[in-house]
DNA sequence: AAGACGAAAGTGGTTGA
DNA sequence: TCAACAACTTTCGTCTT
């Protein structure tokens, strides 16, 4: 019943607009024209470049971002899917899929309906797994991450059905926190409240199930630098590699200093980026800043206040 | 009028008894 | 489980350009 077909047309329906679809000759690349690191990640496996420090995807031979629809059972998964990937843990069965013929109408159907009913655990928890795996394919897609941290996410998934963490909770609060954990580990964080934009439950939800899981599987997540953030931040208040670079180097200077000793790593990235602007002449106002950040112009303020005046910085409006 | 400033009260998460 | 606590937010009046 479950027959699993392949549609081997890619995704030529689908084009991401922004103009970020670089497809310039692939041995030219050598840094990311979004944030314009040098830290690419050149996954041969995959087929596919990307920026570590912004998650840009700079090349992909995988058309296919991913599905932008939501597979309800397991039914509409295979009528939907036009995956062509190799196998993958993306994949339910990880692209191994088993036909299952109806065979003749007499006999056959006492056994099958048998056969039904003893496997009846099974599906439902391989069609809940289905609806992860494309839960978490669709949030990140619209956080826009590499298919590497998808591949994480999704093996961080499989560790905990294996583990039997997630009978009783709520599956999108499970992929929305291991969405989240995987962009940590891979060093392109996003703040909680980009996460929970795109995902379908609150943020209370989120970090409960984040908790949970960093405890059951035992991970490890070190704190994220605020550094890990300025490149996405510049980027989306349009500032140039200049400024990306000054507000590293403050940042460096004000840990060096233990200025960032228990403060948040975003709101210190952001009032790094809005002291590198105004050095730079290309000002930004605390409100744009905030905006772009998630944090207000209050913790900017501060956090600014401090920075400038432990590392005597002189920023002349 | 817009931006920057800062005081004061409120909120949600962490910690330690 | 509760209270104390620090970081951050909200709100709002004032000053500066």
């Amino acid at each position: 019943m479950v027959t699993l077909e392949r549609d081997k047309k890619g995704g030529a329906d689908r084009e991401e607009g922004e103009g970020k679809g670089n497809t310039d000759g692939e041995e030219g690349v050598k840094e990311c024209p979004e944030c314009g690191s040098k830290g690419l990640i050149r996954d041969y496996g995959k087929a596919e470049i990307f920026c570590a420090n912004c998650g840009l995807v700079i090349m992909e031979n995988i058309v296919d971002l991913g599905p932008e629809w939501r597979a309800f059972d397991s039914e509409q998964m295979s009528r939907r899917t036009r995956v062509g990937a190799p196998m993958t843990y993306r994949i339910h069965d990880k692209g191994l899929s088993t036909i299952v013929n109806w065979g003749s109408p007499g006999q056959g159907q006492y056994k099958l309906k048998k056969l039904q009913q003893r496997t009846h655990i099974a599906n439902t928890t391989e069609r809940s797994f289905i609806f992860a795996l494309s839960e978490i394919d669709r949030m990140a897609c619209a956080l826009r991450l590499p298919v590497n941290i998808r591949e994480a996410a999704s093996m961080l998934y499989r560790r905990a059905m294996k583990k039997r963490l997630i009978r009783g909770r709520s599956i999108e609060g499970i992929t929305t926190a291991l969405l989240y954990i995987a962009c940590r580990q891979y060093g392109v964080p996003r703040t909680l409240e980009e996460v929970r934009e795109i995902s379908r439950v609150g943020q209370k939800e989120i970090s409960r199930a984040y908790r949970f899981l960093l405890r059951e599987l035992d991970l490890k997540v070190s704190p994220a630098s605020p550094v890990d953030f300025v490149p996405r931040f510049c980027s989306l208040l349009n500032l140039s590699g200049d400024i990306r670079s000054k507000a590293i180097e403050i940042i460096k200077k004000a840990t060096e200093a233990e200025l960032t000793n228990g403060r948040g790593p975003i709101g210190i990235a952001a009032a790094a980026i809005y002291i590198a602007a105004i050095l730079s002449g290309e000002h930004r106002t605390q409100k744009e800043v905030s905006d772009a950040t998630g944090v207000t112009e209050v913790t900017i303020r501060n956090r600014y206040k401090e920075l400038s005046e432990q590392l005597e910085i002189d920023v002349l409006l």
